[in-house]
DNA sequence: TGGGATTATATGGGCGTCAATGGGTATATG
DNA sequence: CATATACCCATTGACGCCCATATAATCCCA
């Protein structure tokens, strides 16, 4: 499986550290598995994570912009500037920054929710609280839901 | 990680001396890995730096502006001939230029933001100031700052 | 197929190494 | 000679590496 998928919940230890789920950690590609990088979600008050090639795609596409304008600086700086890298230690584990502790409200455990070719990590009760958000919104629109989940490619 | 990613806050000591963050020197190649160059920014009063192997690079972009309008002359002149290059002690640390901490207001700390293939360094207040700014401009076109991240190969 | 043995995962903690910072002294450069 | 800069050494705190344990998952063979 190289998807994200599943939810997890992990404690912080005194060292700040916490495990990247054991499934998690094998859908990073075995040259870069012992580093990911972290970045404020921009539609949640969670932190999204994802392995290192994804950030190089990304530094592709905005060095694909003009130079020149102010778009690319805007992107430049929103994205670089505030994407962290941290590594994985032997154990599989890593430090969550404390500026991105505090914007997702986590202190002594987080919540691992796989979302594909990403994660997110949440305080835990606020993750669990998203997620029914979430179905409940789905929900709503069964139909468009039925679509997705029925189309063919 | 070959990129310049995540800010960094370090001190200006009594001799004028600043660590470049370590995650950053990792970025510069073996082969010159003491040896940095530092501009003004045309967009902005922070300073641009990079390792020297990137210079060919800026040579290329200001090459494809049109060699006979205005901007050709003023980038060309804006840039290069301010740039200078700056050595790496044993421990990491380097000299900012008078001139361009003046330009960048910088004085006894300074701020070092990722910007993928190259850096800014910002006085750290006007840093944090110019990254709220660029993230509420692009926030306004939620849509592409999103697509920017999220979008698949 | 049952049950003990092996392996993996999450978690805890000791300790050495490295990064950031400070300062003394040699060296260079004008 | 005077000032600036490079090199060397020191300190502190953070982080990585190593080892350890408990629980859970898997295996493997009688």
């Amino acid at each position: 499986m190289d998807l994200f998928v599943s939810k997890y919940f992990n404690k912080i230890d005194k060292k700040g550290r916490i495990s990247l789920p054991s499934s998690f950690r094998n859908v990073l590609p075995k040259a870069n598995r012992n580093e990911i990088i972290l970045y404020k979600s921009i539609k949640s008050s969670s932190i999204e994570g994802c392995g290192v090639g994804r950030l190089k795609e990304i530094a592709k596409r905005i060095n694909n912009l003009d130079f020149f304008s102010e778009d690319y600086d805007d992107f430049s700086t929103s994205i670089f500037s505030e994407i962290v890298t941290t590594n994985i230690d032997k154990e599989g584990r890593f430090l969550i920054p404390e500026e991105l502790k505090l914007y997702a409200g986590i202190k002594t455990e987080a919540a691992f929710f796989g979302q594909g070719h990403f994660f997110q990590i949440w305080e835990p009760k606020q993750g669990l609280k998203n997620t029914e958000d979430s179905r409940r919104r789905l929900l709503k629109e069964k139909k468009s839901l039925r679509m997705m989940l029925t189309q063919q490619k």
